[in-house]
Order: structure tokens, then C-alpha cells, then sequence
DNA sequence: ATCTTGATGCGTCACACGTC
DNA sequence: GACGTGTGACGCATCAAGAT
């Protein structure tokens, strides 16, 4: 949820920083995964190359590809991506329903491309009325009710005060007070988090597939020291002589 | 039915490393 | 040196299987 946007992130509990910092002195740098891997398939033949890039796997949902190029792709707190497409068409889509639900798609009639300067959304946050709030281009707010099996959408202006938890940016350009570097500094720490996210779910799904050639290695590997080890067998009772 | 335990996945932080 | 990326470590949540 969005509690998780806290000061809970930046002050963390001194004890636990300082064993996990003990920890980490031992820390020695091994190469990648997917260099590892690649090192092993130039020795190896038959050891599939980890790809340099991934175009769609392990990152937003495929679904959001198929549709019109957005020109930002967010993430809400709940894990759905917002696709802005040209034209301020709003795509939705939950990447846990499996591709059944896909993406969901609102036209923003009274919104037009964003001017270059415009705001950026931000974020998603829970109303007080449990529903969910995205703030996109154009000072308009999307807000997703909160039950029902089929979710519904409505474009609402917004209110007065943005919902706690919601963060607004603006574009470098025109930063002026404090607040608006602070805001800044808020959208570039979201924006970490979320590549951080995405590469560490990349992390662990190159981890998993090199783990698993590294078991398929053992399997071959195996099989090949069997082999060896009765043509052994054989050549010693051919070489050795006969003793009856 | 409830509790325990191990496995798994996720988000985050810290840090090593590569690139510019 | 600043910055971005990849990954180990950690804490947490969830789930399934077994024990009580």
C-alpha cells in the first residue's frame, strides 16, 4: 500500500543497519549471472546465453505492448500499471490477473496530448472512500472503485488537497521552492525504487535460470562421469590379464 | 481447526562495478 | 567523481504440508 512511501525507509533501525553492515564487509563482488552464464556457454556447448535485454519478460505485464505506444508507464502501489498513451488515452492493467483482465483502457475526452511541460503523474494512493486514486496529465484524477469484480473508473477533478501518500512532480524545468526540489527529490527516489523493483525481480529470474543450467550441467556432467567410469571398467578387463 | 515450519517471492537497502 | 545497474542480504508476507 502506499504506507510503505514512508520515513521508515530512510530512518532504519540502527541495530539492524549495523549487523546487516557487518555482514556486508565480508561482501566480495562475483561476476554476474548472465556473465557467468554467457562464460559458460562459450565453453560449454549446449549451454543456452542469457539475453542482453529482455524485451517484455520479467518487466511490465506483455499486455501493455500490445497496445498503442504509451508514452509513460507507471506503476501504482498495488502493483497495476498506468500506460499514458499519445492523446491521454489512460491504459490500466493488473499484472496478477494472468492476462484475463488485461489492460483497460480510458479515453480522457476533455484532456489533449500533455504540453511538454506539463505535470507527470505520479501515483496511486487509497482514498478515504477505499478507492483507488491515479493522478494523470491534465489535473485530472482517476479513480478506480474499490470493490467489484469488474473494477470501474471514473475521471473526477481532483480535490482541493492531494490524498496522503500521493506524490506530484514537475518537470525539472521548472523547480523553484523548496518544496518543489523536495518534491523532486521524492519522484527520483520512487523512480529508483521502481527500476530497483524491476531489477531485482530481473536479478532473481536470471538467478533461477542459471541455477537451473547449473543443474542441468550436474545432470550431464554426471552421466558423462558414468560413462567414463565403465569405459574404464571395460579397458581395464580388456588390458588386464587373465588370472584363472 | 490451529499451530509450526520450511519454501518461495517481493521490496528495499547497501555496495561493487562499469560507464561516461 | 557522478551515476546507473546488478546482486547479496534482510525482513516481511503468503502458502503448503505436516504435527498437534
Amino acid at each position: 500500500m502506499v504506507a510503505t512511501i514512508t520515513e521508515t525507509d530512510e530512518s532504519a533501525d540502527s541495530e539492524g543497519v549495523i549487523d546487516s553492515h557487518k555482514h556486508r564487509e565480508v561482501l566480495s563482488r562475483r561476476p554476474s549471472y548472465r556473465r557467468i552464464l554467457n562464460e559458460l556457454s562459450s565453453d560449454v556447448p549446449g549451454v543456452p546465453k542469457i539475453e542482453e535485454e529482455k524485451s517484455e519478460e520479467g518487466g511490465r505485464p506483455s499486455n501493455i505492448t500490445t497496445m498503442a505506444v504509451p508514452t509513460s508507464i507507471y506503476q501504482t502501489s498495488t502493483g497495476q500499471y498506468i500506460a499514458i498513451a499519445q492523446g491521454g488515452a489512460i491504459q490500466i492493467s493488473n499484472p496478477g490477473s494472468e492476462g484475463v483482465q488485461g489492460l483497460q483502457a480510458l479515453t480522457m475526452t476533455n484532456s489533449g496530448a500533455p504540453p511538454p511541460s506539463a505535470t507527470i503523474v505520479q501515483y496511486a494512493a487509497q482514498a478515504a472512500d477505499g478507492t483507488q486514486q491515479f493522478f494523470v496529465p491534465g489535473s485530472q484524477v482517476v479513480v478506480q472503485a474499490a470493490t467489484g469484480d469488474m473494477p470501474a473508473y471514473q475521471i473526477r477533478a481532483p480535490a482541493t488537497a492531494l490524498p496522503q501518500g500521493v506524490v506530484m512532480a514537475a518537470s525539472p524545468g521548472t523547480l523553484h521552492s523548496p518544496q518543489q526540489l523536495a518534491e523532486e527529490a521524492t519522484r527520483k527516489r520512487e523512480l529508483r525504487l521502481m527500476k530497483n523493483r524491476e531489477a531485482a525481480k530481473e536479478c532473481r529470474r536470471r538467478k533461477k535460470e542459471y541455477v537451473k543450467c547449473l543443474e542441468s550441467r550436474v545432470a550431464v556432467l554426471e552421466v558423462q562421469n558414468k560413462k567414463l567410469i565403465e569405459e574404464l571398467e571395460t579397458l581395464k578387463d580388456i588390458c588386464s590379464p587373465k588370472a584363472d
